[in-house]
DNA sequence: TTGTGTGCAAAAGCTTTGCATGTTG
DNA sequence: CAACATGCAAAGCTTTTGCACACAA
């Protein structure tokens, strides 16, 4: 995932706040301090997570938060685009924040975990010919690739 | 999934056992009765399915299984390449036979959890091409389109 | 005969739910 | 102040593990 510099990061947690705050209007969901603490932490991240190492991330910072809060802040963020969901072949959803990043799909080495992103053109070329050919109207989708990374360090972190 | 009619259906049974005994024998793992009428279930089914699925129909054809061989046999599966693992999004892993059927990838209905198949070889060009610019040795992947279907009973089938 | 595979049940791991309390609108 | 969100813990669901017995090699 890209890194920032510190300014750009601010003005862009201020833009994402801005965002939730119309999609919490527009479904008459309240604004609660724990929804706006948790965004701007995953927006500080430069990494994919999951929801559980969120909320040990969220305790560390002295947060009072609850796994539950931590799940329905989640999905609100997945809803409204701040946030993307992937299931990288285990059982346990994998996060990431979306807003002024590229679109992107992903390669995991089956070895150590390691994700990489890339960005294909033809991956919108596929979406688009196949919506028209099977009369789907395709909101969204999710290209993973595994195999092995060539990493030194990699054979020896294996999980 | 494909159809296909019933002698071609026990042609390809007995084939399919003949690869996985090689595995098995390869491995050094035991030929039991269970993992052969498991592999076999599987091919006479026409969809996907999951493993609790699995072994809910396994005990309704009065087969005596438990759900750790149901779990252990399906690895087994998909470590030689006769059945395939997916994770449509759910927290729910769904598997299909994979042996004679040509490689494919899914769209699934984010309303009524219907999944079609599609084939393009785009994904090849970029699996190759992404493989050689990261420097990965891609072995597999999943590519899932998500959206909304046309069909009439759609709304009504929510899950 | 030896050790892997099995069935069964219990445990583990991720996610969701119920309930009493707190807080937003 | 009414309804919704929260924290906490318990429950739910899928998958894995432990153990005694069965059976393949």
């Amino acid at each position: 995932m890209a890194f920032i510099v510190e300014d750009k990061l601010k003005e862009l947690i201020v833009q994402v706040k801005k965002i939730f705050s119309i999609h919490l209007e527009k479904n008459s969901y309240r604004k609660t301090p724990e929804r706006y603490s948790i965004l701007e932490e995953i927006y500080k991240k430069n990494d994919h997570f999951d929801a559980e190492g969120l909320y040990i991330h969220m305790k560390n910072q002295n947060y009072r938060v609850s796994r539950a809060t931590v799940y329905n802040t989640l999905e609100l963020l997945v809803n409204c685009d701040l946030v993307t969901k992937h299931q990288f072949g285990k059982n346990l959803a994998q996060y990431e924040k979306s807003y002024g990043f590229r679109q992107h799909d992903h390669l995991i080495c089956i070895d150590c975990g390691d994700v990489l992103e890339f960005c294909d053109p033809r991956v919108q070329q596929i979406k688009n010919m196949m919506g028209d050919i099977l009369s789907f109207e395709v909101t969204h989708h999710s290209l993973n690739l595994y195999g092995k990374c060539k990493r030194v360090a990699c054979e020896g972190t294996k999980r």
